[in-house]
DNA sequence: TTGACACTTGAGAATGATTCCTACTTAATG
DNA sequence: CATTAAGTAGGAATCATTCTCAAGTGTCAA
C-alpha cells in the first residue's frame, strides 16, 4: 500500500522531469485525481477532488496545470472541439477528418470507410447504440505548410 | 436561380411545420447560413453571416434558434462534449462509448474494434493522419431506465 | 547546503460563450 | 381579422476559462 503510493509519487516525479516540469505537490495531486477518476472528468470535478487533499488549492491552479499537462502531453483531451458549439447540417451518417492544429473539420462520406462493428463490451454494459462515427485526427495541408515555414 | 431560392424557402417552411416550429425569416436565414457554410460553424460565425442579411438580428436569437434546431433534430452538433473540457489519462489508443443523454464517456479497448483503414479522400486533401478514434453514441443503462420511469 | 532565479501558487479581476429575462412583435389558427 | 401562443431584440446574468500580480517554492550550480 505504502509502496504503491511511493512508487506512484516517484513515477510522477520522473514524468515531470522528463517533460521539464517542476515537481509540486499540487501537480501531483491534480494528476492523481485525473488518473483515479475513470469518468473523463472536467477541471471543475478535478478541483472538487483535489480540494479534499489540498483545501487551499485554487481553481486557477487546477486549470493552469491541466493546461500544462495538455501542452506537454502528460494528459489528453477527449475532444478537440470543446469551447464552442460546432454545427452540422448534414444529417446523414458520415465521418470526420479533424485538423489538430486549426481544428478544421472535413466530412468524409460514410461509404469511404468500411463498416465498424459494435464491440461486445458495449452491449455488455447495457448500452443501446444509435450510431458511430470515426474521427480521423491529423494535420491539414495549410497547417503543415505553415509549420514548415516557421522551422 | 430564383426557383432554387423559392424551393429552398418552401422546403424550410415545410420542415418547420413538420417539427412544429413557427416559420420566421430569422429562422430561415439562420438555417440557410448553417447549410451554406461548409465549415461546421460556431453560433458566433452564423451570427456574422446572418447579420449581412438581417443587420438587426441579435446574437441571442441565433443561439435560441440553434438550440431549437438541435432539440427538434433539424441540426446536429459535432461533439456532445463542447461546453467543458473533458480529460483523458489513458494515453494509449482506444475508442469511446458516449451516452447522448448524460454525456458519460466509457473507454473501449482498441483491440475490441477491428482496424479502420484511412479513406483515400483524406489523403487526397493533403492531410497527414496521426490517429483515429471511433465514437459509439447511444444511451447508457441508467439513462434508459430513467427515461422509462418517466413515460 | 545555499543563494539566485525562474517557475508556481492563490486570489481575484477579466474575458468569452451561452442562457435568461422582459417588453414588444409577429405567425398560426379558426 | 382577432386571439393567442410563439418569437424577437437587447441587455443582464451565468458559467467556463484565462489573465494578472504579489508572495512563495523548486531547481541547479557553486
Amino acid at each position: 500500500m505504502l509502496d504503491m503510493r511511493t512508487q506512484a509519487l516517484d513515477n510522477f516525479r520522473r514524468r515531470c522531469k522528463e517533460h521539464g516540469l517542476a515537481f509540486t505537490f499540487q501537480r501531483q495531486v491534480i494528476y492523481e485525481a485525473v488518473v483515479d477518476s475513470h469518468e473523463h472528468p472536467t477541471p471543475e470535478l478535478i478541483y472538487e477532488q483535489v480540494r479534499r487533499r489540498i483545501p487551499s488549492i485554487s481553481l486557477g491552479t487546477v486549470y493552469k496545470n491541466v493546461k500544462t499537462f495538455l501542452d506537454t502531453g502528460v494528459l489528453k483531451e477527449v475532444t478537440l472541439h470543446h469551447g464552442s458549439l460546432r454545427l452540422e447540417s448534414n444529417m446523414t451518417p458520415h465521418h470526420h477528418l479533424v485538423c489538430s492544429s486549426c481544428k478544421a473539420i472535413f466530412d468524409i462520406d460514410e461509404s469511404a470507410v468500411e463498416p465498424v462493428h459494435l464491440p461486445k463490451s458495449a452491449l455488455l454494459k447495457g448500452f443501446s447504440i444509435d450510431q458511430y462515427r470515426v474521427e480521423f485526427v491529423g494535420e491539414c495541408k495549410k497547417c503543415r505548410a505553415a509549420r514548415r515555414h516557421k522551422s
